[in-house]
DNA sequence: GTCTATATTTCGATAGAC
DNA sequence: GTCTATCGAAATATAGAC
């Protein structure tokens, strides 16, 4: 068994001391996000960290293995955000307060979200396959908020435009906001964001 | 030489009895968008086509020149509106007619577009390794636009915003609009973009 | 232009010692 | 927990006939 605490991994500091295991997601995240999934190998993950790759696999029952837990990671940073899209009909104003707050989970974990982005294809693979990711996804729950035809097309639309442009200055602009102010940031996200779904 | 002219290919109609390089072209557009570039091999490519796999290599050098011919036909729809954006200050604007175009492109060309994005990293490799696509490259003047220190912070927010709104319906609705009629969705887009640009 | 057969490489994963 | 050595599968790409 190699599961372990998941809030304690996500808590890992910088990588002084940590864990073997902390450090093998660390060093795949930046792995996995630079390269994609699929263009790095477990000797990859091994060389960067010095270390063999059966250690790794002491650690992890496979690579998938490794993705799933940086699934869970990004899982717990957006799960609270999206519970409220269940339960009562979804309006633009309860959509608006669910971006509020995805906007700050993007902002604080911003390389978790872009390694996600980059990696949809291997992501999707994951769920066909492993059946422990359930269908608790939020993928799923988003998907139906925006296809829900009790809604009229117009605020559907801007639900969805929304949404990209929270991500936007993460996803599309190559790092052009990479040193500046977290607070300021999500500041003028969030006033973009209302103009267009409040 | 398998290069062929980059505008036939695109004009290639829903397959009848298109070339076989138009074929290839069409079912690697696909598989790569669906389960990604490194999630393809060229047997599956080939299998679906009933054709052996040297019948690809016939037509193309290798793999990544599949790729490649893809990212030039996305280059062709997109390379219009960017240009827009050399030899004069970058405005707000400006930046909205740049979206205004793309937005048009987004629609018209759905599943180009989404492939692109779902294959980054394959594309980044691409970009490293041949130095055929040279840096006429998109990409790198988009960057520059909104990293450009002489704009405002919140200008350059806003710009970011925006485009991510551009693809929000393509890239994060999962599907949701794939039936929408192209011009209805292309309205309410505008609509919501002009809201954050203009 | 398309085929069968195969060369070559690389990867994920495991065996077994320490 | 970590190592050396290796297995077996699958992939890209090529040789050479037709």
């Amino acid at each position: 068994m190699t599961q372990v605490d998941v809030a304690a991994e996500a808590a890992d500091p910088s990588g002084a001391d940590a864990s073997t295991r902390a450090k093998i997601l660390d060093v795949a995240l930046a792995l996995f996000t630079e390269q994609g999934f699929d263009g790095t190998s477990m000797r990859e993950i091994a060389a960067r960290l010095r270390i063999s790759k059966p250690a790794i696999y002491y650690h992890f029952a496979s690579k998938d293995d490794i993705l799933l837990a940086l699934h869970m990671r990004l899982h717990q940073f957006v799960r609270p955000a999206f519970e409220r899209l269940t339960g009562q009909a979804v309006t633009l104003e309860i959509w608006g307060s669910v971006l509020d707050d995805l906007t700050g989970q993007m902002l604080a974990h911003r390389t978790i979200f872009l390694m996600h982005e980059r990696n949809q294809a291997a992501m999707d693979k994951l769920h066909r396959t492993d059946h422990a990711v359930e269908h608790d996804d939020i993928s799923e729950r988003l998907r139906r908020a925006l296809a829900d035809p009790a809604l009229p097309l117009r605020d559907r639309v801007r639900m969805a435009c929304s949404l990209g442009a929270v991500f936007g200055p993460l996803f599309m602009a190559g790092g052009a906001f990479d040193g500046v102010d977290g607070a300021q940031l999500g500041s003028l996200v969030r006033d973009a964001v209302r103009d267009v779904v409040g």
